[in-house]
DNA sequence: ATTGCGTTTTAGAATTATTCTAATTAGATC
DNA sequence: GATCTAATTAGAATAATTCTAAAACGCAAT
C-alpha cells in the first residue's frame, strides 16, 4: 500500500458512483496534485488484482471501478445513465442455472445488465 | 441487406468462433477484396442492432462477435482461449435471482465467465 | 433509359482509453 | 548511510473504434 494508491482507494470509497479510470485521476488530483494519470491507472491495477475493488465494463465505454467488496452485478439505469450495484438472492449461485459443461471451473464472473428503473427508486 | 451485410454474415455463418471485427474484416476481404474495414464495422453494428448478431466484450478486448440468436452466455476457457456459448438451463430466469428493485425493466444482459474446462471437453 | 434522392460504402484521418518506456523517486533492509 | 527493489512519473506509443467527406449504389418516379 503506498500513499497513491491509498488515495486512490479512499476517493473510490468517498463516492461510490463507478467512476472512470479519469474521474478517479481528476479527483485524487485535488488531494495529490503531482500524481499522474498512469499512476491511477497502476494503482487501480494493483487494487483490483488484490480484490479490492473490481472492474466494471459496459460494452467498449470506458472502464469503471467499483469498490464493493460482495459479490453483485451492475445495473445502468438507461434514462439516468447510473449503475447501480445489485445484489444476488440468498444461497443462489448464477451458475447453477447454466448448462455449464461437467467439471467447468468458474474463475471470473461479470454479469452486467441496461434497462429502466421505475421514476420514484 | 447489401451485399456487404450479406457476405458478412455470412462469414460468421460459416465460423462460429466469436472472432473480432478485425478477423471478420479478413474473413471477408477473400470474398470481397474491395470492403473496408470501415464497413465492416458498419455492417456488423447493423446487424447487431436488428438482432441477428450479438457483440460479446471480455473485459477490454476487442470485441467479438457472435451469430448464435439464441439467448445464452459466453465462457472462455482460460487455457485455450476458447470461448463457448452456454445456453440457460430450461426456464430458468436469470434476474429471478438478483434483488432487483421493483418495476425494474431489463433491456439488455451480457454475462462473460472465465475459467477452466477439463482437458477432455 | 434517365433523373433524383436517401442510404451505404470507401479511404483515410481522428479519437481516445489504455499501455508502454525509460528515467526518477521512494521505501525497506542491511 | 548505502543498496536494492518496486512504484511513480511524463510522455510517447498503441490500437480498437469512430468520424468525415466524397464517391457509389439502389430504387422510385418520371
Amino acid at each position: 500500500m503506498t500513499k497513491q494508491r491509498r488515495v486512490v482507494y479512499s476517493v473510490l470509497l468517498q463516492t461510490r458512483d463507478h467512476p472512470t479510470a479519469n474521474d478517479v485521476f481528476r479527483r485524487v488530483q485535488r488531494e495529490m496534485a503531482t500524481i499522474s494519470l498512469a499512476t491511477v491507472y497502476n494503482c487501480l491495477d494493483a487494487l483490483a488484482k488484490h480484490g479490492l475493488i473490481s472492474q466494471v465494463n459496459f460494452d467498449r465505454e470506458p472502464s469503471r471501478f467499483c469498490v464493493n467488496p460482495a459479490p453483485h452485478v451492475h445495473f445502468r439505469d438507461t434514462r439516468t445513465g447510473v449503475i447501480h450495484d445489485i445484489a444476488f438472492k440468498e444461497g443462489c449461485q448464477i451458475t447453477d442455472l447454466l448448462e455449464l459443461p461437467d467439471g467447468a471451473e468458474v474463475s471470473e464472473l461479470e454479469l452486467t445488465i441496461s434497462g429502466d428503473l421505475p421514476a420514484n427508486v
